[in-house]
DNA sequence: GGCGTGACTATGG
DNA sequence: ACCATAGCCACGC
């Protein structure tokens, strides 16, 4: 039992508790994962977790920036874009507006 | 086991 | 705002 294996477990957990409407950062999920110097995992988690299960809301994930980072991996367009916006986030130039208000801490929740 | 690459972050010019 | 640098870790060749 590795602690990458619980890490990926605790991100994987941290991504579906993602309310609607709100998006959270790579680091920020890290964090919550207790470990805040991996935020490349998170989206090397991300990018392999999200072809194979859609049950993970990988397209709240985004950059501490708030832009959309990983819509590469989602489609060849912007679907990721599509997603968030469906979801009541505004989306402008593959960047999340008031980011700053629809970031989600999930330490906040945990 | 080395090397390059990547859905990252922070700092600095 | 843009680019460069440094640190971190996992994966493929």
């Amino acid at each position: 039992m590795a602690e990458q294996d619980l890490f990926r477990d605790a991100v994987y957990e941290i991504v579906a508790l993602i309310p609607s409407g709100r998006a959270t950062s790579y680091g920020a999920i890290a964090a919550a994962a207790g470990c805040p110097h991996m935020p490349r995992m998170v989206g090397r988690l991300m990018s392999l977790s999200a072809r194979f299960s859609d049950d993970l809301p990988a397209h709240r994930v985004v950059n501490s920036q708030g832009v959309l980072s990983g819509r590469g991996a989602f489609g060849p367009g912007d679907e990721m874009k599509d997603l968030l916006e469906a979801e009541g986030v505004a989306v402008e130039n593959n960047r999340i507006k008031n980011w700053k208000t629809v970031f989600w801490n999930p330490l906040n929740e945990l």
